[in-house]
RNA sequence: CGAGGUGUAGCGCAGUUGGUAGCGCGCCUGCUUUGGGAGCAGGAUGCCGCAGGUUCAAGUCCUGUCACCUCGACCA
């Protein structure tokens, strides 16, 4: 590439300057802009079409696990917001509260929602009389508004985009089952449909969710090594049952509280395809996700029939895959440099010279790789390239994540690991937090999870000394 | 919210001791081009982030404010 093209359309490179290659990928793959209020963007038309890419493949999965979809209202009357406690402690300080109804003051204020544990546990606490009842299983997909004081594009704005799932079961057994269930979703539907591995995980006391029992969550490592928590599945018990008063009748006519779970993935996820699989081009989308898989690149498209075999290759293609032709009169060279930053995951060349052998050219995005296709069975190869290229992307993050996850056993080691370091460590922890107040304190690491899957690092916690049979991961998160 | 930095055309930037705004790319028109960001010719685009102030005169000096970036404290 000459000085004059870099100077044209470069990206900041990413391992000079992460953020700013972040910035600068999602501004000019045109997934956002900034909007006139401060901490909300624009979801333009290709972000947003990665977020219903998203949406369908998981709704599909919730359908498929039972699940139905609902629509609560946005607002939250204060004494409502009240009734359980711990969940508005943790939610008070970043509520946007409408105080007005045109210009009459409102008797109550209402609280737009920052999540809608409450509006479901009101609306259930009218609906469940009977074990006939259970379990509900709601979701909705909305946005919601937290007041946040720095905001980034996708990972945290003021308001995001979000589903919500929100259960009651008749026990707590199931409720936990329901939990994991979800959870194990949200780590298949990364993995499937995103190709990026996560780490599941419990969540220490501080670190979960503002009135549940406990919190799972779904661990990712992003490019610079730091964690991004991906999506949360927490059990409640029968907490926010007793504050809202949900109570049935159960098979001997004895009313019991009913059991809860409520979990959730945002639009933050975009921000984790960014972030894990973009290289210095540009946006690398995961094939099952993209809004266009194969973009199609008329060569010498003034020639004729080149504009005829494109339109009929896109035709053929059309009704298994998210396909388009670029026939604007840019230069072939621009159009590969712009779907590269877009993150397209293939590009197929058609000119003159593919035509006469009946053929196209396929350029994967996430390894460069140019291969010659016949025309004929093209869906079919096709869609094994696309399968070839989610498992590759997999593999890919996969390694470079475990390539960056480290032991220490002894507190000198984890310091120096930490400071030294990108990436996670694993280490034990004895459950005091004091110890984790002292980990962040003196490194700036959080815990991120206590693995479902453990691993016994050593015998004694890596902060204070005493021994310890449980091993949690450490990292700077986002 | 604390420390630091940056706001001038769509993007990237220049603009000297204050004197009325420029360059490259992009954009528009035409012709020639087309397998890795085309060439020539012509053309359009600015309340210098926003609001006050100082001055005969402010992109430039002062105050405030907003946004973005970096590093911390808090959260999906």
């Amino acid at each position: 590439m000459s000085e004059k093209e870099k100077r044209v359309e470069a990206i900041t490179a990413m391992d000079q300057d992460f953020s700013q290659w972040y910035t600068d990928v999602v501004l000019k793959a045109e997934l956002i802009d900034y909007s006139a209020v401060k901490g909300c963007m624009i979801l333009r038309p290709y972000g947003f079409a990665i977020w219903e890419n998203i949406q369908s493949g998981l709704d599909g999965m919730f359908k498929d696990t039972g699940h139905e979809n609902v629509a609560m209202p946005m607002f939250i009357p204060e004494s409502l917001l009240q009734k359980e406690k711990d969940h508005v402690e943790g939610f008070a300080p970043e509520v946007a509260w409408v105080t007005h109804g045109g210009e009459e003051k409102l008797a109550e204020r209402l609280c737009v929602r920052p999540t809608s544990e409450t509006l479901f546990c009101d609306h259930y606490a009218r609906i469940i009389q009977s074990h006939r009842d259970l379990p509900k299983l709601y979701n909705q997909w909305v946005s919601v508004v937290r007041w946040e004081k720095t905001t980034r594009p996708f990972l945290r704005s003021t308001e995001f985009y979000w589903q919500e799932g929100h259960t009651a079961h008749a026990t707590a057994e199931e409720a936990m089952a329901e939990t994991m269930r979800m959870l194990n979703v949200y780590a298949d539907f990364y993995r499937d449909f995103l190709a990026i591995p996560v780490i599941k995980g419990q969540k220490t006391e501080k670190e979960k969710f503002a009135g549940a029992v406990s919190t799972y969550t779904v661990e990712a490592m992003m490019h610079d090594g730091k964690a991004l928590q991906s999506a949360t599945s927490h059990y409640f018990g029968d907490g926010f049952a007793r504050a809202f008063d949900i109570q049935y009748s159960d098979k001997n006519n004895q009313l019991q509280y009913v059991h809860q779970t409520s979990w959730g993935l945002s639009t933050r996820s975009i921000g984790a395809i960014i972030m894990t699989h973009g290289d210095n081009e540009g946006l690398v989308l995961p094939p099952r996700i993209a809004p266009v898989q194969a973009v199609i690149i008329p060569i010498a498209m003034h020639k004729p029939g080149v504009l005829e075999a494109a339109a009929k290759v896109r035709d053929g293609l059309k009704s298994s895959f998210r396909v388009r032709i670029d026939d604007s009169d840019k230069m072939p060279g621009w159009k590969f440099a712009e779907y590269e930053m877009k993150g397209v995951p293939v590009r197929l060349e058609i000119g003159p010279r593919d035509i006469e052998k009946n053929q196209c050219v396929a350029v994967r995005r996430d390894t460069g790789e140019k291969t010659i296709l016949s025309l004929e069975g093209l869906t079919e190869s096709l869609q094994q390239l696309f399968d070839d290229i989610h498992e590759n992307m997999l593999k890919r993050a996969e390694a470079s994540r475990d390539s960056r996850i480290y032991d220490a056993a002894d507190y000198e080691t984890f310091k120096d690991l930490i400071a030294n370091k990108p990436g996670f460590v694993r280490a034990m922890w004895c459950g005091d937090e004091a110890c984790e107040l002292k980990i962040k304190e003196d490194t700036t690491a959080t815990s991120r999870c206590i693995p479902l899957v453990q691993n016994k690092i050593a015998e004694n916690c890596v902060c204070c000394g005493k021994p310890s049979e449980q091993m949690v991961i450490w990292g700077k998160a986002y």
